[in-house]
DNA sequence: CGCCGAGTTGAACTGAATCAAGAAACGTGG
DNA sequence: CCACGTTTCTTGATTCAGTTCAACTCGGCG
């Protein structure tokens, strides 16, 4: 089965028919670490499924890049306000392993929105998780401390601290680098 | 023309009898300053309209109320994580206000979802919108100072400091009162 | 072999928290 | 409508977590 389609049943069962519309509209794509999905500037007109692989949002500020979000295996992904918006994403996104993600461009997935009422519902369905997820985030950055949410980040995703550089995991976490090292360096002890 | 209604078509316009079946399903209800729309541990089963007055979600960490968003006029209203998995409440919405809210079920939306496409569209593409909106306040918030977090409020909403007490607006801030009180009295020179 | 990016370590500095005490504003009942 | 108690806000002194800046280590790779 499709891994996209075998990945929507975890949000919302489609009919066979949408299955296969969706399925035909779907691009395979690989990259090489170090590519960028997206740039700055660009406007971002797919919505993509990443199969296999990791990449991260990073933007600007002061010279200095911040990552704000990470993306693994099974994540859909997007430059969201420049998706929704049509306008040039502020952010870049970039791969950081080897990858496969498959794509959709906007105008078809509207048109699929338009052709099946569940594929809609579908997308309303997983909005909702993605919001609570970022919600819950945003709840739980404010008034912790940085080894907080350190060992909160290693308790949710393990695995980030193998797969992505330390200076990432510093800028997504809203410390410095100097500081996360010295946590970790406590922690390990 | 009813303020929902009216509202709505911001987002995506709905035909007569979409709006006439919303319509009918819509319950007034009015509250007090200081009354509760929703107490922590409570399911959330509805999804609100606040038509007038101002309310804000806010949860207990050590033994302190932090205020984590404020809704007024013409704001959509519910505990989202609560009215999304069917779980108690983790936070409170509390009126600031004297207010006038409009109601519906999840029940009655989510059989409206069945009946109508296009009132899923309309919710799609309004998680669309506040999904945008915590995104951007999420990436304001980080790398900020507490005098620049100050700034940006009264820019976005210059109302809230007359309509909001100050304890509530640091919280939401993510700083104490004390450095809101010496910010603002800075500020004000 | 030497360079380069990533990570570490140290010392000084600073923005904001904490603790504590007053002052002002509010609203509630007599 | 005033008096009293409670909540809200302000101000000061001290402390501390985390930043900044700078130097150094380490491992990989051309």
């Amino acid at each position: 089965m499709h891994p996209v389609i075998q990945h929507l049943k975890n949000y919302y069962p489609l009919n066979p028919t949408a299955e296969n519309m969706l399925t035909e509209r779907l691009a395979s794509i690989t990259f090489s670490k170090n590519d960028f999905l997206l740039k700055k500037g660009r406007v971002c007109q797919h919505f993509y499924f990443l199969e296999k692989g990791a990449l991260r949002g990073f933007y600007e500020l002061d010279g200095k890049e911040i990552t704000h979000w990470f993306g693994f295996e099974n994540n859909f992904i997007t430059s969201f306000h420049s998706y929704i918006t049509g306008q040039p994403s502020i952010e870049n996104i970039q791969f950081l392993e080897d990858s496969t993600v498959w794509a959709i461009s906007k105008k078809e997935l509207t048109e699929l929105f338009d052709a099946f009422h569940e594929i809609e519902r579908l997308v309303r369905i997983i909005y909702e998780q993605y919001y609570m997820q970022l919600e819950e985030r945003y709840v739980n950055a404010q008034f912790k401390t940085a080894a907080e949410l350190y060992t909160d980040l290693i308790h949710r995703a393990p695995h980030i601290l193998q797969r992505v550089p330390l200076g990432q995991i510093s800028s997504y976490l809203g410390i410095t680098q100097e500081t996360l090292s010295r946590i970790r360096k406590q922690h390990a002890q």
